[in-house]
DNA sequence: CTTAGTAGGATTGAG
DNA sequence: TCCTACTAAG
């Protein structure tokens, strides 16, 4: 059982023996990153007598883990399954468990996803009564997220403004709130197990101890948190190999900081660098189409693509008339390579946002080509599985009250708002969570009897469950839920096609509860076995086996593993391999994957790169674009078609579509224009924006005034008109620095505010985008209202 | 307490 | 345009 390393080239064989120090593998897309990756891990097991639980391998998705996983068992079947691979949230979910006492937690936490924490968030406001409309669950949220990503406690967030002051009292009582309910949320997982490594220095010692070596896939979308934790893991051995291409970072807004694999050497100044450049999947053309693309963005790890592959024909680049004739050309060139003979799952279709998949879908229908659509909302998100999941998630854990409150009157029963509203009083009065509330209640005086008789039924029914709980096996106890709780009768009896796609998906819910149950016995039935192999074997291999598999095997509830799983995992068992399927996702969803031919769709100015209703340009912004079209186009085996509209729907209005600046930039060698090429009235873009100097002040924001979609061809809109008339050559307006009313909270119709010109006025209207756009009447100002985009409160 | 109606918002989305 | 999330009437 040796490794094949021959197979490798100079680099990937590098990066696989590496020893003595953390090491960088800058891994551009097609480079056989996973192959040197799950071959390192081998080797190490195998080679160098690396204990396999000592070995931690950490990734973003469940799907890249699963990946890893099967590609080790066919390297190292003996070892894989007592290796450390997950991804960041599930390791951290299992330290955290596993240490819950140290670290101050309960072990059996449940884990809220964003829906929760919303529903959380909004309840903590109503307790400090703070306006809902000022102050939207939704900043707040995120502004609790981004704190967590940064590792933030709620005493160090900063008070300088009134919303960030908010901000900072309402952490603070959800933290509070959370703590009592036993959730965490997602980002806790990771923020409150570098807190307690970074404080605990047993901790620390004991578990950087433990993990040997750690490799670290797709290291370029790490965020500041998960840097610090990884940093924290590798304190003891330092074997850290973190593996990414800062070129293919798309996930900025979601916190990634692609400072953490460029300035790797800051943390680790002992690191080496390895670059694989090496490509084995796209044709020579592709390759330097997409370069073009990417090599326009400063600052990046200096580093090109090369093949062996062919040169490939040329890249198409299509103009058509509008979305539909898009999507129809699409179709065409679906079925006459078909008819080639390559088969629906070799294509794929990319667009920017989800929005552009609507038409898509219609006309491949039409046109009856078989697709799938990757993405979108997920299995466990649906209202019906949400629902039964509370149910199991009060059974599991009764301080969850995000899930109590959830299920209280799901299906109705008569327990209606006043009612939860006494109730969550109650609680507070207590300081108890809604469920001791609950059971008080029929003591309660505020209640009234009908009150009184419907909330003791409610509580008699999760008593019930809760017998169920521990009498039925896990296969059994969703059906019995769904019966007892009279939530598959309303369903039945709405009978209409939604209904009944209701009742599929919690019926597919049981089924992989039943599924996870056979799973879970089988793999307890198969640790017996090697319990008592070992003990016959001799006190020595006694401890030869995984003491975490072995305690989740032992001691878990098959409930509470389900659980975890079930919030840590986004797709359910869910699969029809067996019709050929074109497929469409947006291109984020595309990261990792590789096809014989791919369309992007959309290619046009403010679609890809995309501009939002957002005023101001953000250079970073630009870049991450260009990110997102390098990902695309490499994404490309044989065949790459670039596709824009002249014309295109946009919320309804029909706007006018400028080719991507990104077309422009191709080598006009490498591609084939298709349809005529459009002459341009109005150049609609900077030619060399990345080379186009700094905005006057950085904290100075653009009015919106012009909408820049092909201006010279349209009579101004209605705000632009405005916009232009009061304004005239001042396009700028100050805004005083730090002032964050960007996360798009603050201002609402009705609303006083101040400009810094016009001085105090009313706000008409507020329409959509971060920052808002509103349309304000300044009584000093005469008739005309001003729309702008950054306003003080008054 | 449910149902219909409407205002408001609108990238990308793992865990 | 289309969807969701809250408000007023059944």
């Amino acid at each position: 059982m040796s490794l094949d390393l021959a197979s490798l080239n100079g680099p990937q064989r590098d990066a696989v023996l590496h020893d003595g120090s953390p090491l960088v593998v800058f891994a551009g897309a097609g480079s056989g990153k996973t192959r040197v990756i799950t071959f390192r891990i081998a080797h190490l097991v195998l080679e160098r007598g690396v204990p396999p639980r000592n070995v931690l391998a950490v990734t973003f998705t469940n799907k890249a883990a699963s990946e890893m996983r099967a590609r080790l068992s066919s390297l190292a079947p003996a070892f894989a399954s007592r290796l450390r691979v997950g991804t960041f949230h599930s390791t951290c979910a299992r330290i955290l468990r596993q240490n819950a006492d140290v670290i101050g937690l309960k072990r059996d936490f449940t884990i809220y996803d964003d829906q929760d924490q919303r529903a959380m968030v909004k309840r903590v406001l109503k307790d400090l009564a703070l306006d809902p409309k000022r102050v939207t669950p939704k900043i707040v949220a995120n502004r609790i997220n981004r704190a967590k990503q940064e590792v933030t406690r709620p005493e160090d967030m900063p008070t300088d403004d009134p919303i960030s002051e908010i901000v900072s009292r309402v952490y603070e009582a959800y933290e509070e709130r959370m703590r009592k309910a036993g959730a965490l949320d997602f980002g806790d997982l990771i923020y409150r197990l570098v807190l307690a490594l970074e404080s605990d220095q047993s901790l620390r010692e004991s578990l950087s101890n433990r993990f040997e070596h750690i490799l670290v896939d797709e290291f370029q979308d790490t965020n500041h948190a998960q840097f610090r934790l990884v940093r924290a893991l590798a304190s003891m051995h330092r074997n850290l190999v973190v593996v990414g291409d800062d070129d293919q970072c798309i996930y900025r807004w979601r916190g990634a900081d692609r400072r953490n694999i460029l300035d790797f050497r800051r943390a680790f100044p002992e690191a080496q660098i390895i670059k694989l450049e090496q490509n084995y999947r796209s044709t020579k053309r592709i390759l330097r189409s997409a370069y073009a693309v990417i090599r326009r963005n400063k600052d990046r790890e200096p580093k090109e693509l090369f093949t062996e592959n062919d040169e490939g024909g040329r890249i198409l680049v299509v103009r058509t008339e509008d979305e539909r004739d898009e999507a129809r050309m699409v179709a065409r060139a679906v079925q006459s390579l078909q008819e080639e003979g390559d088969p629906l799952s070799e294509m794929v279709v990319f667009y920017r946002v989800h929005a552009q998949s609507r038409v898509i879908e219609e006309t491949l229908r039409t046109a009856n080509i078989a697709y799938r659509i990757v993405g979108g909302t997920r299995f466990y998100d649906r209202l019906e599985v949400k629902d039964l999941l509370a149910y199991l998630r009060v059974l599991h854990n009764r301080d969850d009250d995000v899930s109590l409150l959830r299920i209280i009157n799901t299906p109705p029963r008569g327990i209606g708002k006043t009612t939860i509203g006494r109730l969550l009083e109650l609680a507070a009065q207590n300081g108890s969570g809604v469920f001791a509330a609950l059971e008080e209640a029929s003591e309660a005086s505020v209640f009234g009897a009908a009150a009184k008789k419907k909330l003791g039924a409610f509580l008699a029914l999760l008593q019930e469950l809760a017998r169920h709980k521990r009498e039925l096996p896990l296969s059994d106890l969703g059906g019995t839920i769904a019966d007892l709780t009279g939530y598959r009768a309303m369903l039945e009896k709405e009978n209409t096609p939604e209904s009944d796609a209701r009742l599929q998906n919690i019926a597919e819910l049981f089924g992989s509860m039943a599924l996870f149950d056979e799973e879970l016995t089988a793999r307890r039935k198969a640790h017996e076995q090697v319990l008592a192999q070992n003990l016959e074997r001799g006190p020595l291999f006694a401890d030869n086996l995984d003491r975490d598999e072995a305690a989740l095997l032992a001691e878990g509830d098959p409930l509470s593993a389900f659980l975890e799983g079930v919030t840590l995992q986004e797709e359910a068992t869910q699969k029809d391999a067996l019709t050929d399927r074109l497929t469409l996702m947006t291109v984020h969803a595309a990261k990792g994957l590789e096809f014989p031919t791919v369309f992007v769709t959309g290619m046009e100015e403010q679609m890809f790169p995309f501009k939002g209703t957002d005023p101001w340009e953000d250079p970073e912004e630009l870049e991450e674009e260009r990110r997102l079209a390098y990902v695309a186009f490499t994404r490309a085996e044989q065949r790459l078609v670039l596709s824009y509209a002249t014309r295109r729907r946009v919320f309804g209005q029909l706007k006018n579509g400028v080719p991507s600046r990104f077309l422009d930039e191709l080598p006009q060698d490498d591609i084939e224009q298709l349809g005529q090429p459009r002459r341009r009235a109005v150049p609609a873009y900077q030619p060399d924006p990345w080379d186009a100097p700094a905005r006057p002040t950085p904290s100075s924001f653009e009015l919106v005034t012009t909408d820049s979609w092909d201006v010279a061809q349209r009579a101004p809109r209605k705000e632009q008109q405005l916009a232009d008339d009061a304004f005239e050559g001042d396009s700028y307006v100050d805004v005083t620095e730090g002032n964050d009313l960007y996360m798009g909270g603050g201002i609402r119709k009705g609303m006083r505010v101040r400009h810094a010109r016009f001085g105090v006025g009313k706000v008409l209207a507020v329409s959509g985008g971060v920052p808002p756009r509103v349309e304000v009447r300044f009584p000093g100002v005469g008739d005309k209202n001003i729309v702008a985009t950054y306003l003080e409160p008054a």
